[in-house]
RNA sequence: GGUGAGGUGGCUGAGUGGUCGAAAGCAGCGCUUUGCUAAAGCGCCGUACCCCAAAAGGGUACCGAGGGUUCGAAUCCCUCCCUCACCGCCA
């Protein structure tokens, strides 16, 4: 959620970054500024009475502990009364307008985006590794099909379309996969390991963000107003919703392991073969809680983190640095990181690191008191450490060896328990 | 799911219709004093919003959330949420 008031002051240079999303949002903005000039003027006037009420309130106190007539006054401010409860109306009507506007207003994009106005405007800033040398390797469809890693065919018997049921082996290396992360995160880069809830109340998801505006995307449960999470960003960066935390207590440092609904109801096709989008996915997630000061140096930590499991693996990527047209709703700078999958001979996004600066904190209410004493809001960021069923594709795909098993790197094998992939 | 108890400021904890935004204590901050650490005395010490160009200052709201009663609600009534205890059910 923007701050009302830089909206106020600095309407044009609000319009201006808006503008460089290319959305449209900057549109939004006299109507919020005009709203917000309607509430305050409705506020200040509904005081105004509010005092007159409370004035006169007293007034009836002390007289009737003197026994004195107190019926005129009485009769005033039943008059005032009247008056306020319609002024109440009025002025939180205001504020809902307000609110909700907002809370469809995207992030301002940080200065450093590059500007564009779709994917073609992102840039490649750094690859890591080569592409394997193969002359005509097999996807990950195909691999997993030969080795019995998945079953597709019956996971959409199960659930439709859209959804993965690992077996054997590859339900193991799902498994290893997720250990070896979540080891590498809690030992190596500090972060604290959760095992959060995947179900969450609405204001979670209207706090990261994802609601008001996705919530066709989103699985929910009507009866109790619980969604499924999309991602763990949301359970991990709502955990300190309406607090304020220490300086001395950040950064604080989350990574999880959940599962990620998502309906995405996306058409067929190349992008959707296979493992590679589905409506339930497994993915490990790296959440950090910081002040401003130190979100954009938390935000390469956190990118360099995530990076770190590919280069542990082996595989080949490259980072992107979003342009602000391809930005996401609530993030001010992005990174997504590819790894190459060599039997689609494409790269497939594994993670996306944002920081979203206090967008998201605003919307929770979650604050840390600064050295002065302050109340501030904090900085969120987060990012995949990375997402599993394309972590997965890319793994076997670069792995795979003539004679149709897998290799697996030295790091996942303490976890696997061998090291290789074999038939049957 | 059922029954009972309860939700007050960073914490503990008073307050059952009117000068209560809320006693007191603890913690915190500042000053003073005493031969250091410590202790004592005094003062300050919630959040959000509105008015004001700003500061100073003034005002409004907030005692789990939302409604209601009343001239006036932390205090009375209703609904919901949460916590705790016991019972039922259950991996």
């Amino acid at each position: 959620m923007l701050d009302i008031r830089l909206i106020r002051e600095k309407p044009d240079f609000v319009r201006e970054r808006l503008a460089t999303r290319g959305g449209g949002d900057e549109a939004k903005i006299d109507n919020v500024i005009s709203i917000d000039a309607e509430r305050r003027k409705t506020e200040t006037e509904l005081q105004g009475l509010q005092s007159e009420r409370n004035r006169l309130s007293k007034e009836i106190g002390a007289k009737r502990s003197r026994k004195e007539s107190s019926e005129e006054l009485e009769a005033r401010v039943r008059q005032i009364g009247e008056q306020i409860v319609d002024l109440t109306q009025r002025a939180s009507a205001f504020d809902e307008a307000q609110r909700s506007l907002l809370l469809e207003t995207p992030n301002l994009p940080h200065e450093s985006v590059p500007i564009g106005k779709d994917p073609s405007g992102n840039r490649v800033l750094r690859t890591w590794g080569e592409k394997p040398p193969f002359t005509d390797p097999a996807d990950h469809v195909a691999l997993g099909a030969k080795l019995k890693l998945f079953d597709l065919e019956r996971a959409a018997k199960l659930s439709g379309s859209g959804f993965i049921c690992f077996t054997g082996a590859g339900a193991k290396l799902e498994r290893a996969l997720i250990n070896f992360m979540i080891d590498l995160h809690t030992r190596e880069h500090g972060y604290i390991e959760i095992s959060p809830p995947f179900l969450v109340r609405r204001d979670c998801m209207i706090g990261t963000s994802q609601l008001p505006k996705l919530e066709a995307d989103m699985y929910g449960l009507e009866e109790n107003q619980l969604f499924l999470v999309p991602t763990a960003e949301v359970p991990l960066t709502n955990l300190h919703r309406d607090e304020i935390l220490n300086v001395a207590d950040l950064p604080k440092k989350f990574v999880a392991y959940t599962p990620c609904f998502r309906r995405e109801a996306g058409a067929a096709g190349r992008e959707t073969r296979g493992i590679i989008r589905v409506h339930q996915f497994d993915k490990v997630e790296l959440v950090k809680i910081t002040t401003p000061e130190k979100s954009y140096d938390e935000l390469e930590s956190l990118t360099a983190d995530a990076e770190r499991v590919l280069q542990l693996l082996g595989l080949h990527y490259q980072i992107v640095e979003l342009c602000t047209g391809d930005l996401s709703f609530g993030s001010a700078k992005t990174y997504d990181i590819e790894v190459w999958a060599p039997g689609q001979n494409t790269y497939l996004e594994v993670s996306s690191c944002s920081n979203f600066e206090d967008f998201q904190a605003r919307r929770m209410q979650l604050r840390y008191k600064d050295s002065q004493g302050k109340n501030r809001f904090c900085h969120t960021l987060n990012g995949s450490g990375v997402a599993l069923p394309r972590l997965f594709a890319a793994l076997i795909e670069t792995g795979q060896q003539k004679d149709g098993s897998i290799r697996l790197p030295e790091k996942l094998r303490p976890y696997f328990g061998a090291s290789e992939i074999n038939h049957e």
